[in-house]
DNA sequence: TTGTATGCGTTATCAT
DNA sequence: ATGATAACGCATACAA
C-alpha cells in the first residue's frame, strides 16, 4: 500500500505538502503540485478511506435502510427502480451507498447505533416498517435522513402522489361510465390509508356511494388474496363493474380468479391496478393503472439527502411530491 | 461521540483495558470486564468503524459490483433475489455490503482502485460486463473475489447450471413429442453460449437437427425482439412447434406476437422460457420454464466469499454449480 | 491483571 | 511556499 509518506520521500518533500498538493490546496506551488501528482500516479497511490474518515469525520457515504420484514424485499420493480435511481444520483453527487445492517461482531445494534458506527453522512429509508420503534428512533437520531412514502418530524421525505393518482384513476373509471366501484386495500400503512381516503373522497365527490361489501381489506403484492377477494365480490347479488386492486401484481391474481369464474376482463369485469410495472404491461389485455415514477423518487431522495447533509443544522425539511402517470390500458370497459 | 478514552476515565482505568474488556480479551478480570461494559452501555458507546479499520486493516465489508450497462439493472427479479440472498447471508456472516462506485471527489477511479480505497475485505461481482477490461482487472487485483455466472482465474464463482437446465428443458419438450425446436439466443455472453451449446448438443443427442432458420440471435429481457423473432419463425413454410425463449420476460413478447397472429399457446405453438420469474407464473397459460435458484446463488456467493477472506492466501477457488428446477407449466402441448 | 506507548494514514494548524 | 507536529479512535506489543 503506497501512502502519502512514500510519495513524500520520493518527491523529497514533506507528507503535509503531498496531502495539500493532492487535495489541490492553493498554498502549494504549481510545479510542486504537478510533480506530486505525477509521482502519486506512477506509484499507484490510492487514498485510504478509513484514515480520511477518522481525520475528517466524514464518510461521503449514505446508509440505506431497506425492508427486512417482507419476503418481497428488493424483488419488486417499484423498489428496485427506486434504488437504482437513488444509487445513480447519489454517486453522481459524490456519495457511496451502503446497506444499513444491525450486526456488529457478535451483538445486535439498533439502526441508529449502526449508523453511528459507520458515521454515515446521511440515511435514506427507502422502505421499512415505519411503525417499528427502531426505525422511528433512527429517523430522529440526528443524522440527516430522508424517508420515502412516509413522513417524520425533522426529516425530508419523498412521497408518491397517491392521493392524486387514485383521484385520477377514479375519475377516469367514472368517465368510462362505471358507478359500482369496489376497492381492495393494501396493507394498513400510510400509503394505503392515503389511497383509501382519496378513493372514498373522490367517489363521494362524484356522487357514488361505496357499499361496505365493496370495500375489502387486503394486502400488497398478494395475487392469491386478490383472487379470493375477486371471487367474493363477483359472487355478490350486485357485483361491482370495476375493481381497484392494490397493485399490478395483485391484479394478476384477480384476473386469474375472474377467468376461472368464466368472466372476461374487461367485457364482464373492469379492473385497475397501481404501480405501472413494466412486466405487467406486456400482458394482454393491457392493464389500466397508475404508473409511479420510482426512478425519480429515488433521484429526488438522493438530492434531498445531499441537500440535508450540505445545509447541516440549517436544513429545513421538505416534502417532495412525485406525480404518477395514468396508463389508460384496456381493462376498463366503456359502459 | 463517546470514545474508549471517555469510558476509561469514568472507569478509572486505562484505554487499553477498556479496549480489551470490550473485545473480550482473556487477560482482563471478570469484574473489570463487567464494569467496563456496563459503563460503556450506559454512556451509549458505539465503536468507530474508521478507527478500527485504520488500525486493523479490516473493514468487514464486501464490495458489490452490479451492472451499469443495462437499463434493467436491479429491476430484474433474478438479480434482486440474488442480491437479497447475498445480503442476508453476508450480514449473518458478519459482513456489511457496499456498492462499488468509481467516483472519488472529482475524479474517476478504476473498480480496483475504489476497492483499495475502501479496503473491502472481499468483492462480489453479481452481474457485470465480464468483457470489460476494468472488470477483469478488478478480478485479478488481489482482493478476494467471487463472480456469478462467469469464471476468472483465481476467483471463486457461483454458476447457475445452465447446461443442465437447458438439457432438461429440451428433453422434456422432446418427450412431449416435439421435433421442430427453435431457439432464440440471449446476448452473446458466457451464459448464452453455454445454453446454446447445451441446446445444440441435446438436440443432436436426441437425433433432432436444428435448421439455421430456427436458430436466431436475440437479446435477454427483450419482449419486442422476441415478438419480432416469433413472427419470423411462424411465417416460415415449416414453422417450429416449440420456441425456446431466452427468458420468461422475452416469452411475454412472443406470446403477444403469437396472439396477434391469431395463434394460441400452446394449441398452435408451444413455448418455454428461462428463469422462473414469480410474476410470470401468475399468468395463464402457466409458462413452462427453468427456475433458477437466485436466492441460493446469492447465499453461496456470500459463503464462498467469506471463505476466501478467511483462508486468505491459502484459498483454493471453487466453482459452485446451482441446479435449477423444471417448472412444467402449460405452454408445451403434448403432441 | 493492568498500564504505557506506539502507530495505522490522513488532514489541519501553526511555524518557518 | 513548505514543513514539523499533533490529533482523529482504536488495538496491540510490551512493560510493569
Amino acid at each position: 500500500m503506497v501512502t502519502i509518506k512514500a510519495i513524500a520521500e520520493r518527491c523529497g518533500c514533506s507528507p503535509a505538502t503531498v496531502s495539500k498538493a493532492l487535495n489541490g490546496a492553493p498554498d502549494v506551488s504549481r510545479a510542486m503540485t504537478r510533480r506530486v501528482r505525477a509521482v502519486a500516479g506512477e506509484m499507484g497511490y490510492v487514498p485510504n478511506a478509513a484514515a480520511r474518515t477518522l481525520k475528517t469525520a466524514r464518510t461521503y457515504s449514505f446508509g440505506l435502510l431497506f425492508r427486512e420484514n417482507a419476503k418481497i424485499g428488493l424483488a419488486h420493480e417499484f423498489f428496485s427502480l427506486m434504488l437504482d435511481g437513488f444509487k445513480r444520483r447519489a454517486e453522481e453527487l459524490g456519495y457511496d451507498i451502503s446497506f444499513i445492517n444491525r450486526r456488529l461482531g457478535g451483538q445486535e445494534l439498533t439502526y441508529a447505533e449502526y449508523v453511528q458506527y459507520r458515521r454515515f453522512d446521511g440515511v435514506a429509508i427507502i422502505t421499512a416498517n415505519y411503525e417499528d420503534p427502531l426505525v422511528r428512533a433512527l429517523a430522529v437520531c440526528g443524522v440527516p435522513t430522508v424517508t420515502v412514502d412516509d413522513q417524520f418530524d425533522g426529516c425530508g421525505c419523498v412521497l408518491s402522489d397517491n392521493a392524486g393518482g387514485v383521484r385520477e384513476l377514479v375519475r377516469y373509471v367514472y368517465e368510462m361510465g362505471h358507478r359500482r366501484l369496489a376497492v381492495l386495500r393494501g396493507d394498513n400503512n400510510r400509503v394505503s390509508r392515503v389511497r383509501w381516503g382519496a378513493f372514498r373522497h373522490t367517489c363521494q365527490e362524484l356522487g357514488m356511494t361505496v357499499p361496505d361489501e365493496y370495500d375489502l381489506q387486503g394486502r400488497f403484492h398478494d395475487p392469491e388474496g386478490a383472487g379470493e377477494a375477486t371471487r367474493r365480490l363477483m359472487a355478490l347479488a350486485t357485483p361491482p363493474t370495476c375493481i381497484f386492486y392494490p397493485d399490478d401484481i395483485s391484479y394478476l391474481g384477480g384476473l386469474r380468479a375472474a377467468e376461472d369464474m368464466g368472466l372476461c376482463v374487461p367485457e364482464d369485469l373492469s379492473a385497475v391496478g397501481y404501480d405501472g410495472i413494466g412486466l405487467v404491461q406486456q400482458i394482454r389485455p393491457r392493464l389500466t393503472t397508475m404508473w409511479q415514477n420510482a426512478d425519480k423518487m429515488g433521484v429526488e431522495t438522493a438530492e434531498e439527502l445531499a441537500r440535508a447533509v450540505k445545509e447541516g443544522g440549517g436544513y429545513t425539511p421538505r416534502q417532495i411530491l412525485i406525480p404518477g402517470e395514468l396508463i389508460k390500458g384496456e381493462t376498463v370497459k366503456k359502459l
